[in-house]
DNA sequence: AGGCAGTTAGTTGTGTGCAATTGAATTGTG
DNA sequence: CACAATTCAATTGCACACAACTAACTGCCT
């Protein structure tokens, strides 16, 4: 350990963690916060991660990536639409949808048309072959499922919990960024 | 709209099966099933990229990356250690280990070594300038634990249950690995 | 009509993340 | 000591993810 340069008096300036339960009777000096900070981002890296790697296995029999997979159940379950209606489910911009997309086409599942309405918009079709896919798709949530050896009250109260932190990142994220100040 | 084209069926409405109950009691058709599981990947999936986003913001002031931010964390934690210790606590591999700290050597916070011990190894060490970015990143986790609106039990009883995941995931992927059935 | 603002995909550049491979160094075994 | 197996970092190839930019089109305004 480089020891501790910090000229910073220990003094917490906002020592109140308090909050509404003594999981730390002492004040958590700012060290703490340090390695607290280390654990949260850390395992939610790690989750986030550790599930990406279950659906890289079982996508494998399908010939998916998690983010394609993504793509093709928005497709499955809301239907045929354009790159930018994608993006609003996915919360994906056309930076990673575009290339995505392509190769989803050149796997034959779905195909790229521009509208003929407004020649700026792609609409994105599943094909027979896509919409068959499906069939087989079927069974990768029971494994997920299985995987996570959680029950499905338990998944959904963290889901529920997940939704709720993502929605308060978001309003936070325009908050810090710098300019929306 | 392209006139919702699916041949979706009119909500077969079957929320949740029996909470706890083990595998499948009712057929819970399996369109459900995908629903579900677009809820959970996609949620986890997305908070994942919200904090990331967040990170990504509140980091700028550091001139880090959220994964660099890891690493740095774990050098202020645990000292300085060969890339292999930084990758068992991170969970990365080389493949991206690599880069990243060479990344971040080229900002100067740390330092490259092979081992004179073990010439496969390499040692990252602090830098002057590493180990006093410290002072400037203890305020990060308090700005991101209000930017999530939580309170600190509930983000760490979140962590908790992630971790369980991440745990039961990773064991699950040995097993679903084809070769290790 | 002409022009300008807003919208939509696409492209480029940077930075992960992981599988697979390479190559050097080390260790174990006879 | 020689030789095979192991360990470790680095590299390569592919696939996101996002910021910033470009290009093309729409529609509204004067």
């Amino acid at each position: 350990m480089t020891a501790t340069p910090t000229p910073t008096t220990p003094t917490p300036a906002v020592p109140a963690p308090a909050a509404t339960a003594p999981a730390a009777p002492a004040p958590a000096a700012e060290e703490d916060w340090l390695r607290l900070d280390h654990q949260i981002c850390f395992s939610l890296h790690a989750a986030s991660r550790a599930f990406n790697g279950v659906y890289r296995v079982v996508l494998k029999d399908l010939g998916l990536t998690y983010p394609q997979y993504l793509v093709m159940l928005v497709l499955w379950e809301h239907g045929d639409q354009p790159v930018k209606k994608l993006g609003e489910h996915l919360r994906l911009d056309s930076g990673t949808l575009s290339p995505l997309v392509k190769r989803l086409e050149a796997a034959g599942l779905v195909r790229r048309e521009r509208s003929t309405r407004d020649e700026r918009s792609v609409d994105v079709r599943l094909t027979e072959e896509g919409a068959a896919l499906r069939g087989r798709a079927v069974q990768v949530p029971r494994r997920i499922v299985a995987s996570t050896g959680f029950a499905l009250d338990e998944i959904d109260a963290l889901r529920q919990r997940l939704d709720e932190l993502t929605t308060a990142l978001d309003a936070a994220a325009l908050r810090e960024t710098p300019g929306c100040a």
